[in-house]
DNA sequence: TTGTAGGCGTTATCAC
DNA sequence: GTGATAACGCCTACAA
């Protein structure tokens, strides 16, 4: 048989279409009595209603695009999803993810996004946002909540982790340890998309020097271009090479991501560097695989930003004030085994 | 100004609405005269199609739910995911994920599913389906495809692995290394939800006897019933106790997952056992922890799985025949650090 | 508290 | 190839 419709409930209570409507949404005035009778009858009917047409008549879409840069599968952006749609989906939302690579992607969805009506608010999770995309967002009367991104002005509201803090944590453990000379390596960043990589450098330069690290007592270690296929062992090993052969070689490096830790760690091992009695490798991040390798590094917790992102957009939908509204999580330094004292007989 | 709707497209491009319709669906015949002049227009009033007023009007959502048994940042969902959502964007649909932790949870929607019309198909990835939800599954008219579940038969369409040829390739690897006595070790299943898990004891047994063990040269060690907040560190240890308790001490176990076997690898680290000189450990999976760790183990790539999955829901959904309609994906033994030849002097 | 009726923005079925 | 026009299923004033 065909699917009921709003109607068929109607006709089956012995009450209106709008009663219907009301009683299904537990909203408005409606008799218990009424309610029940409804209730049965949708129940013997097997019916729910329809999202396209709730959708059309309200406005509301009751749909929130999730937009990461990078894939869904990465750690980063599945917690994050799992972190909106926890809040979400109580509150009878559905999450819709979306996932841009690199800048020309991302260009395209930015300049169809003003005309997309197909959403009640927009998370974008990672962005380093240019003029023109942050004009296309203002241009949407959607909420829209950043994860992640720099430009928190050009969102209603954010969350994000503070590189910040978590990178002069970083530094101020290789300074207890006695480490003299440090080293932040990264790898080529090609289009600037990704938000986080990139000021972590910069995080790692204020660090160093309000440290008290001179000149020759930290550097920033970078993989040339290349194109986006070079493999983790192969960034790896070119990172250390660069790394043995500056001037002086450092006792400890910070790396940009736990990833890239891992595989720096092991390009060590290869060339028989003891780690951490050799040298120390902080990652960044605390993805799984950092427990699994048993590395050093900064916490970020991408599940709990996804959660409070969610809660803004909440917050923002039901127009409430927002509280926090541009809020940064504090990373936590997390010890293993890549981490150790600064061994003298090296100087 | 309000958004426009394709009526003043029509307008502006002085032609019906109908038109309009068909140009930007690029559908039909449409002069390309007329089309262009279409698509001017909308481009000028920055005007898409509303996505609710489309469906409501043709009974296609566009949508496909992609509900997965556990949470959206898991390892193995969040790369189905990945798959799927890699497929079907490309063709026009939104994938929404839903996730589903336990057989309350599962109970509750899947007796809620037959109402549904919310959606054009649905995926279904690792579920334990009981009779009931087979029922309300057959009950649903959209096309149903699973993704690693035991009953295909409830679906149009799956796609998963062989649990038993990938436990077979461990063993037959065991056999090879001269090991005698080995053992298969698991956490306890509360509810029978997921699917993989507990069909892997049974491959590890049918393998056994295939390959010529007998009764003391396999054993299987399970954790004792247990909360589900269980740490990983503590399921490892009991693991390891019953595994040296054993009459015979194994020198090779195969365990459920590489998140548990990384677990038990440290765990048996900690009881002074070297790995793998004095026992080998193979995971099941290889999840990015698992190359982090170094640790041999069958792969499964869930991430093809997500793709076959949403190709099968696309020619479902045209209603063209499919090919392999209940297809295997052959699992690879990948070899690293944690195996090895079983050393005669323990015997 | 409940009912009536108009409208939400598209698609689909006809004619032309 | 193009244009009217009737659905599609629900929400929301407004009236009762």
């Amino acid at each position: 048989m065909a699917r009921a419709t709003i109607a068929d409930v109607a006709k089956l209570a012995g009450v209106s279409q709008a009663t219907v409507s009301r009683a299904l949404r537990g909203i408005d005035k409606v008799t218990p009595a009424t309610r029940r009778k409804v209730l049965d009858a949708a129940d013997r009917l097997n019916f729910t209603l329809l999202k396209s047409a709730s959708a059309l008549a309200s406005g509301k879409t009751m749909r929130i695009i999730l937009l990461s840069s990078g894939k869904l599968n990465e750690w980063f952006n599945s917690n994050v999803l799992q972190g909106a749609y926890e809040v979400l989906t109580p509150e009878g939302y559905d999450v819709s993810p979306a996932s841009i690579i690199g800048k020309d992607e991302a260009d395209h969805y930015f300049a169809e996004l003003p005309k997309n009506r197909n959403a009640d608010a927009i998370i974008i999770s990672s962005f380093q946002l240019d003029a023109a995309m942050r004009e296309r967002l203002k241009a949407i009367d959607m909420p829209t909540i950043g994860v992640n991104i720099p430009s928190e002005s050009s969102c209603d509201a954010s969350v994000g982790i503070d590189n910040f803090d978590g990178m002069s944590k970083a530094v101020r453990l290789l300074k207890s340890l006695g480490h003299e000379r440090i080293a932040f390596a990264i790898d080529y960043i090609p289009q600037d998309m990704v938000y986080n990589t990139s000021q972590r450098t910069e995080a790692f330069l204020e660090a160093v020097e309000q440290n008290g690290y001179g000149e020759d007592g930290a550097a920033i270690v970078s993989a040339d271009e290349h194109p986006q296929s070079m493999s983790r062992p192969q960034l790896a090993a070119e990172l250390v090479a660069k790394l043995l052969s500056l001037p002086q070689r450092p006792t400890a490096v910070c790396v940009e991501t736990d990833q890239v830790a891992i595989a720096l760690v092991k390009e060590l091992k290869h060339q028989h560097l003891r780690v951490p009695e050799d040298i120390s490798v902080i990652g960044f991040d605390d993805a799984d695989i950092a427990e699994a390798a048993d590395l050093t590094t900064i916490r970020q917790n991408p599940l709990e930003l996804g959660r409070a992102a969610a809660r803004k957009t909440l917050q923002l939908l039901k127009d409430e004030p927002v509280d926090d509204p541009h809020e940064a999580q504090e990373p936590v330094l997390v010890l293993r085994d890549t981490t150790g004292r600064a061994t003298r007989d090296e100087a």
